[in-house]
Parts: C-alpha cells; structure tokens; sequence
DNA sequence: TATCATTTTGAGACAGCTTATCAATTTCAA
DNA sequence: TTGAAATTGATAAGCTGTCTCAAAATGATA
C-alpha cells in the first residue's frame, strides 16, 4: 500500500473496526488499486488484478467495492448497463459536455452549479450524495 | 390515439420515415400510453397493457421504448437495475432529485443552473441541444 | 504463540433485467 | 393487390451483479 493512501486506508480501518469487519490481503490490494482510479467498473478492475492475483474473484471484487461504498471511499453511478464506482477522492470531474456529432466528451466542474444544486436540494429537504450532469450538443467543430 | 398526442405522434412518424422504419398498430398503443406517464419501466408497461392487449410482447415493449428514445421522445434512466424511460414531452425543462433510499423523485426547475450550463457551454465552444441534470441523495424521510 | 469463534474468500450457481433469434405476420410503396 | 422489407411474439440467450457454502484467513483472547 503506498503511502500515499494513508488517509484512505485509515477511513477503511475505522469503517471495519466499527463493523466486526476484518482487514484482508484482497480488502487492502483492491484499496490500492482501487484509488489510483478516478472510477473503474468491477469487472475492469478483475481484469487488472488478474495479473498480480490471478484466483482473486469477481464477487470479492464487487464485495469490497460495495463496501468502499459503504466506507464514503466510493460511490456507485448506473451508466447503461453498468456500474462505475467512483473515487471520491478524485471528486470534481464528474460533470460532461458531450457532443453529439463526434461524441467527443469535455469534462468540467463549476463550483456555481454546484452550489446551487447544493441549495434546490436543501430547499426539497435532500441530501445529495452525488448528481450527474450531461450536456448534449454540437462541438465547434461539428456545428460548421 | 387522443389528438393531445398529435405533436408526438407527429415526431414519431417523421423519425420513423427517417429511417424506413413503419408505424404498427403496437407502436401507436405503446406510444399513447407512454404519454400518460410521466416516467415508467418497461415491466410496468407491460403490465398495465396486458388489460388491452395480452398478447403484446415485453421484447415489444422494450424495442418500442428503445426507438422513443431514438425519436427523441423518451430518455432512458438506469436505477439501480432497472431502466427508467422518462417522457421528454412531460420535463419541459426539469431536472430530477433523485432519493436512493425511496427512489421517490422530485422534479424541480432552476434557471439559474441553466444559465450556468449555457456560459459553460459557450466558454467550450459548444452550443447545448438538450441535458440531463440528477441529483442523487436521500430525502428528509430516510435520512432517519 | 496457540486457540478458535467469526469473518472472508473463491468458484460457480442463480436471479433480474434486457436483447437476440427466428418463423409468422404486418406494413406500405408500387 | 402484390411482395419486399420491417415488425412482432415467444422464448432463448446474455449480461451484470448477488447468493451459497465449504475451505481458508483473521484477530481477539488466553
């Protein structure tokens, strides 16, 4: 485990502690692997660690990342027929200009938008845990 | 088909035209009664029109949805593991909060978002056709 | 360090949702 | 009316994700 990843591993280790969970060779090597992405699928992810532990299984994969998930190290969004689990700790990117002629994807942040998503759900008496916003248009280039 | 429909139905016989595709009479029931929904799944749908037309196909159903969703009609929403299809012609402009321990979902509207959106737009080089905005979290009732 | 109740794992079976297959039927342009 | 092309219904197949359970690993305790 790099040490880079201290505070993560430190999240994982309350979250176990307070859960009669216990802390495995696979719970630690998919932590790692896990955080060097921005998000990953579970299968991807049985695919990359195939190669350094070829008998690790796919639903301890989709095990452990539901429990990031539980820990607020991930989060799981639907895209299609799939799930991505997403690093929090790399929040900030999830937004998407998409265009619909080269399908060209932009990402960005606006720390305005978010604010306001922050207060309609407040006003509606939610809590956000994550949002996804998608537009859809022409790039310059396509628009000609 | 209730005339409400007609601009809808309008739009489906010109994509269908588009794209050598034909109008069948499973097209036009599926159609009328997608457009009494605000949103709705496909197993939903099928249930509710197996009272007037036992024999229509699930695979039916979820081609038909599939093709609104190519019309520009509908808009497909995965939850959890199901898809949702959401009446465009019913959102006008809302966006969705969207709460993951109820699945209840509140529309809302912001204008202020929608300016952002536009400038962030622009600032790309891009020029928004449509977008889709949800906000995921828990609502004031299962956040205890 | 050894013990041992408890948790976790791996492999595959299983389940839920959606799509593909294909013969029979329907559509619609000519 | 005809016939090529598209669509349908029924169901098989596919895909993603979860469950099962015997074997293994963990970690609190002695």
């Amino acid at each position: 485990m790099a040490n880079t990843h201290v505070k993560e591993m430190q999240a994982l280790k309350e979250h176990l502690g307070k859960h009669q969970l216990k802390l495995t060779r696979q719970r630690e090597l998919i932590l790692s692997a896990f955080l060097r992405q921005e998000h990953i699928t579970a299968e991807a992810m049985y695919h990359q660690l195939a190669k350094s532990d070829p008998h690790l299984g796919l639903a301890t994969i989709y095990r452990t990342l539901n429990l990031f998930c539980d820990a607020g190290l991930a989060q799981a969004r639907h895209f299609g027929s799939q799930t991505k689990y997403d690093n929090v700790s790399h929040k900030g990117h999830h937004d998407h200009l998409i265009c619909t002629g080269c399908e060209k994807i932009v990402e960005f942040e606006n720390e305005e938008i978010e604010r306001l998503q922050e207060e309609v759900a407040a006003r509606n008496g939610f809590t956000i845990n994550t949002h996804r916003l998608e537009l859809y248009g022409l790039c310059s280039r396509c628009r000609h």
